[in-house]
DNA sequence: ACCTGAACACCGTTCAAGT
DNA sequence: ACCTGAACACCGTTCAAGT
C-alpha cells in the first residue's frame, strides 16, 4: 500500500453530511434507540439499536459492558418516566389516606398501559438483574416506603378493616401488578374485557379492593 | 466414491447402540425437550431441542412450521399439567361457592409457583399468539365459565355485598395472576416477602380479597 | 415419509487496527 | 479515548440430498 500523498478532501466539519468519528453522547443515543425499539414493539437488540445510532456493531460495547447493561440502563430511565408520572397524579389527589392509596394504584396502571413495552423491561427479571441497579433498587424501595405509609396512616385514621397492613400491601400491589400485565400479556380478551372498557375496569377493581379494605 | 459392495454390518435392530434414522415419536420428544429446557430455567431454542433429541438442526422443522408453534404445543402440554393440578385441587373443596373460589385461587397461584418457567410459557404473549391454539383457548374459556359459575351461585345465595360479577372476578383474576408473576418475575425480596413466607402470604392476599367481597 | 447437513441471514461479543 | 470491521459462536429457517 503506497503511503497517502494528497489525502482525499474532506468535507467541512460543519457539514451535515461529515459524521464525526467521535460520536457525541453515543451511550445517551441507544438507550434512546432501544427504547424506541421497545415502544414500536420489537425485540431490542444492540446491533439495530447501534444502526439506528450510525455506528458499528462493537461500539455500544464501549458503553456497556453487555446487553443486559443496556437494558437496565434502558429500565432506568423507563423507570424515571413512570416516577414523574406517579407523581404528578399524587401531587394532585386529595390528602386522604385511602384516597392516595386509590390514585397511586391508578397511576401506576395507567402508566403500565400508557407504555406496555417499557413497563415489562423494568418488570421482568428476564432482560437484567434488577438488584444489580442501585437507582431502580432505590427507586423502587421508595415506592414501597410510600404505599407503606399511606396503609399506616389509613390505620391509624381508624379506616381498615384488618391490622395486617402487609399483607393488604401486597395485595394491593398483586392486584395492580396483575391488572397491568393482564394488558400487556393480552389476558383481556379472553376474559370478556373489551379494549376501551379496560381504563373503566381498572378503576373498578381498584374501587373493589378499596371497599373490600375499608372499615364501614 | 467406490460402490458399497460389502455394505459394513450394521448392529441388530433391537441393540440400543443403533439409532433408528426415524425417530419413534421426534415431535413428543422435543416437546418434552422444551418442556425441561424451560424448566432448567434457560431459553429454549430449537437446536437445543433437537440436540437433546439427537437429530440434526432442521429436522424439528418437519414437525412444527417454526419456533413458534414448538412453544404453542409446550404450553398446551403445561397448560394440561397446570389444569389437572387445578381439577384436583377442586375435586376435594367443599361446595360452598366462596370456598372453591378461594380453593381455585389457591391452587392456581400453587401451580403457578411450582413450575414458574411453564407458567410464563402459557402466560406471556411473547412466545406465540395464544389465540392461534384452539387447545388453550377452549381451556381457558372453560376456566373462565368456572369461575362465572362459583360467583354466580355465591351471589344467589347472597354471599356476596356487591352485584358486579364481572368487577369482581376480574379483581380475583388480577389478583392471583399478579401474586403469581410477582413471584415469577422475583419481585417479592423487594417488597420484604421472603420465601418461606410466599405460601402463607397467598393464603393470606387470598382470604384478604374474599373477606373483602363477602357480606357479612 | 422423515432426516441430514450445508447454507443463509440474523444475533451478542471480542479484538486488533485505525482515527 | 473512541470507533471500525472482521471474526467467532450462537440462533431460526430453508432446502437439496440422502435413507
Amino acid at each position: 500500500m503506497p503511503a497517502r500523498q494528497t489525502p482525499k478532501p474532506r468535507a467541512s466539519r460543519r457539514t451535515p453530511e461529515a459524521r464525526p468519528y467521535h460520536h457525541g453522547d453515543l451511550r445517551r443515543v441507544l438507550i434512546d434507540a432501544a427504547l424506541q425499539l421497545a415502544a414500536e414493539g420489537g425485540e431490542v437488540s444492540v446491533r439495530e439499536a447501534a444502526r439506528r445510532a450510525t455506528v458499528s456493531p462493537g461500539a455500544p460495547f464501549r458503553h456497556f459492558p453487555n446487553r443486559d447493561a443496556l437494558m437496565a440502563a434502558v429500565a432506568e430511565e423507563a423507570q424515571r418516566r413512570f416516577r414523574a408520572e406517579i407523581d404528578l397524579a399524587l401531587a394532585e389527589a386529595p390528602t386522604d389516606p385511602l384516597a392516595r392509596f386509590r390514585a397511586f394504584g391508578l397511576a401506576y396502571v395507567r402508566s403500565a398501559m400508557r407504555n406496555p413495552a417499557h413497563f415489562e423491561i423494568i418488570s421482568t427479571g428476564r432482560y437484567f438483574v434488577h438488584s444489580s441497579s442501585a437507582e431502580l433498587t432505590r427507586d423502587n424501595a421508595e415506592l414501597v416506603a410510600l404505599t407503606e405509609r399511606m396503609l399506616t396512616e389509613a390505620a391509624e385514621q381508624g379506616l381498615l378493616r384488618s391490622a395486617d397492613l402487609k399483607r393488604i400491601q401486597i395485595a394491593g400491589r398483586a392486584l395492580v401488578y396483575g391488572f397491568a400485565r393482564m394488558n400487556l400479556d393480552g389476558h383481556f380478551p379472553r376474559w370478556g374485557v373489551e379494549e376501551g372498557e379496560i381504563e373503566r375496569m381498572a378503576e373498578g377493581v381498584i374501587d373493589l379492593f378499596i371497599a373490600g379494605i375499608a372499615k364501614r
